[in-house]
DNA sequence: TTGACAAATGACCAGTTAGTCATTATTATA
DNA sequence: TATAATAATGACTAACTGGTCATTTGTCAA
């Protein structure tokens, strides 16, 4: 099992250099000094080498960050986060950049899917974080403040990472412990609301539940007014309970309450349900 | 020409969809219904096609960006420039996508040379908005603000373009305005140092000059007590002023001042320099 | 209808890719 | 030492890549 750490050190290397795509098994294998079957003994495919190298270091990692914040008292929270983070950072920095610059496509499905499920698990321990840290004064603006923290993570990290810029951990910690001080106690217009949060929330492939959405449609329907619009959602809701309709006269209800302000959101959700 | 433009079209939608290196000619002449002797009329390489499509949205987005910067009063800047990126983002998403998820490697010198010449454009040009906004009481904190503008941009254009979200622009733009702001009127920590501004706010390629590095060693020699790291400060100014040194023998002179906290970044531009 | 020119084609080239497998080398056991 | 089992090799395949170019097609004016 020795020759698959080799294998998988080797070509992190190179993955951070180069990217997925842009190196080729001939290439990792040759940097390990071995044969090319060799490296088929170790990895049925280069996709299963990649899969393998992000389960490696992202367990490592999310199990790191979620430790630090369970286990250090509600005073050095903040300071604990992004030291631990950066300290992943540090010493797994090949992995560190793929991380930050790897791109959503190229990759297979199952990539993604992987992907989108640790970062849902990093959202929840930041969210468990700040909800320790600040108590239930942030819950307004608990979800921008989750998306303004990975955003320094994200930004900072690749500033020093790409850069190869000497760090001074301490002050980089201090600086974004301050910011995020400063926009949890002044924010009060928040983007993300607590519907975009139960998309990000969840996983890619499970959807909304059918009763979650005839609870926000009955909701919705209690604040308009008789209009065209209400009539339609009131059909969706039918549809949704008894589908009768096809396709067609779903899409063009959907169509009625598209632009609607109040409705934008359910309208989303349910296109999102319907697959149309 | 009008066969150009098509190519150009739907070759962006493929590129944002898969990728550039994922992208082949085929696929893209396949998909304008063109043979692919044909894309070869219009452009001279794949390549060539990239660099193009770079060139025609980034002047485009820069263009729009730095008028709106130049041209708002001060008290609707902030929000015009969050407008502008905005629009832009959302009348070319397709371009949007390619430039926020496509990652530096992969593709050849020119295009990253070109990328952050752009990059630097867009520097500017917000650090000018934010010098008219704030005026001098920012100075100290300016370069942390540049980089939290672009990091909000970045991570709320992402979350919106590959989620598909149904967007509210005004609250977008007012929620990060304020959180612009917030930041502007409370910041005290940067992280972001003058020193580590000079380099990222000049091209890749060009160094910082010899006789600014000479300056800065005699201002470090100056700071320090008779000591191992002194001598070979100054050993490295000789150095400077005459090469006479093997590369080893300045490699271990760097060596010698790579951790005292006064030198670590005198030491990284020397590193830079001498190519070490 | 002809001839001249430009536009468009797609078979073809040389190179690279991920992955296979008959063969050989190494090691452990008896 | 002889035998069996395992590890490792690298030439090979089939598919795909960016790019070329002899050939065909389309469009004019004469």
């Amino acid at each position: 099992m020795v020759k698959k750490l080799l294998i998988m050190e080797k070509a992190l290397e190179l993955f951070a250099k180069q990217g997925f795509e842009a190196t080729s098994v001939q290439q990792i294998t040759d940097y390990c000094g071995i044969s090319k079957g060799a490296f088929y003994l170790s990895f049925k495919s280069k996709e299963e080498l990649i899969l393998e190298l992000i389960d490696h270091f992202m367990k490592q990692f999310i199990s790191d960050i979620d430790y630090s914040v369970k286990n250090t008292n509600k005073d050095d929270l903040l300071s604990a986060f992004f030291y631990a983070t950066y300290q992943s950072f540090q010493e797994h920095s090949n992995f560190a950049k793929i991380l930050i610059q790897e791109q959503a496509h190229s990759l297979s499905e199952e990539f993604l899917l992987r992907m989108r499920d640790y970062d849902h698990k990093l959202d929840k321990a930041i969210l468990t974080m700040i909800e320790r840290v600040y108590g239930p004064k942030i819950e307004t603006i608990k979800y921008d403040l989750i998306y303004s923290i990975k955003g320094f993570v994200n930004n900072y990290s690749g500033l020093i990472l790409f850069n190869n810029l000497p760090v001074d951990v301490d002050l980089l910690v201090r600086s974004l412990v301050e910011k995020t001080n400063i926009l949890a106690q002044h924010m009060t217009i928040p983007f993300v609301s607590p519907e975009i949060s139960t998309l990000l929330l969840r996983s890619k492939d499970e959807k909304v539940s059918k009763e979650q959405l005839i609870e926000l449609l009955e909701q919705k329907l209690n604040e308009l007014d008789e209009s065209i619009e209400k009539e339609s959602l009131s059909l969706l809701k039918q549809q949704l309970l008894e589908p009768s309709f096809s396709p067609a006269i779903v899409k063009g209800l959907l169509e009625n309450i598209r632009n609607h302000p109040h409705c934008k959101w359910i309208s989303y959700l349910l296109r999102d349900f319907f697959e149309i």
